[in-house]
DNA sequence: TAGATTGTTAATCGATTAACAATC
DNA sequence: TAGATTGTTAATCGATTAACAATC
């Protein structure tokens, strides 16, 4: 039976969705509406109920979404009911500002190892880890079965990295990183790049 | 004469162009072609040329485009011909990492002043700058006509800081906060959210 | 029951692609 | 000139919205 693609641009709002609905949690709220979900975001309510409905029918009639269950749903739906162990590469100042973040909490992330080429840096501790050797990276990634990197190295070795998690098995990249890399199919990254960010904006000003 | 509005998706790929027109020259091209640029980025030649065109003629028939050129029409279409100052805002491990940013070099921002409101940091100096509270904001910022900035606030204090930047006359806003945040008409915003990235991949895994 | 809101269909809208004359 | 590549048009494709029967 042909599994039905899901496009992009639906996966990509879900995360936004439970991020909202958490917070809902989070303010006490126990029931919510597409109608007031969508006001929060910024998203169309038929677009909320569209979306949603390529998943199954989370809602009833009359009395919208039960804010938990659609919760409960949409982890599911995103494969973080459990917890992804990430490594970090690149203990710049970015690297040691996801090392030490705290937004992973209860996302369904948490960071498990670091890495950094500089010896002067290899052996010292950041957060909760000690920093790891960057020329160790494929075996100790790969032992450890872990799936997710966040890069945050310089642009001059974004691409020799990448290559090394993919050898590794990381199936997805979230990269600091200005460039872009080219990765095998089954490989996905999501660029961060805050200049980008910006000038997105300043089109506008 | 009704200028004509530019579809929000195009002005979203006209950073990653340029992007990937500076790292050409980087690497000593002087000329690329449509089917090129679009190769390196993952979008297609047609979308490109088709993009490009809102603006202008900027290409030769047979040789393609003229990457210096193409460089200083997308510099000038992005309004980032002049560096714009930038405040940033909350000094946690990210704010930091933001304040001492290189990547702004040489793409149209440069960090002008940082904000915290905890008084242990205030006075305090990160990268080249002092902390300032985040009390002043509004005339700090008003006086010195900031347009740009930067949120690292924990998600508690965030509407409250970016209502603050608004009345500060501040019209772009680059938030690491997790949270939607509430803006008039006329200030826009962009959100960098870790999890929401690595949540857009675990879908697939 | 009356009011509210879902899930879904059909209509609309917008974005992408294919194709090619123009021309460097 | 022959080959390459643009800018643009028309066709295709996909996403969003409007509307409403179903039903809580």
């Amino acid at each position: 039976m042909p599994r039905i693609i899901i496009p992009e641009i639906i996966v990509s709002r879900l995360p936004v969705y439970l991020r909202e609905l958490r917070h809902m949690q989070v303010l006490g709220k126990q029931t919510t509406s597409s109608q007031e979900l969508g006001e929060q975001i910024g998203v169309s309510a038929a677009q909320i109920r569209k979306d949603l409905s390529q998943f199954g029918e989370f809602g009833k009639q009359g009395t919208g979404y039960n804010i938990a269950f659609l919760v409960e749903k949409l982890t599911g739906i995103l494969h973080i009911e459990h917890i992804w162990d990430v490594a970090v590469v690149g203990m710049g100042d970015m690297g040691h500002a996801i090392a030490r973040y705290q937004g992973f909490n209860g996302r369904g992330f948490r960071v498990a190892m670091l890495f950094d080429n500089d010896p002067a840096k290899v052996g010292t501790i950041v957060g909760k880890f000690t920093i790891q050797d960057s020329a160790d990276i494929i075996p100790v990634i790969r032992e450890a079965s872990i799936r997710v990197a966040v890069l945050c190295v310089p642009v001059s070795a974004a691409q020799i990295v990448t290559n090394d998690l993919v050898q590794a098995g990381v199936k997805a990249i979230l990269s600091y990183s200005p460039i872009n890399l080219s990765v095998p199919k089954g490989v996905r990254v999501q660029y961060l790049d805050p200049s980008i960010g910006l000038q997105r904006m300043t089109y506008h000003l």
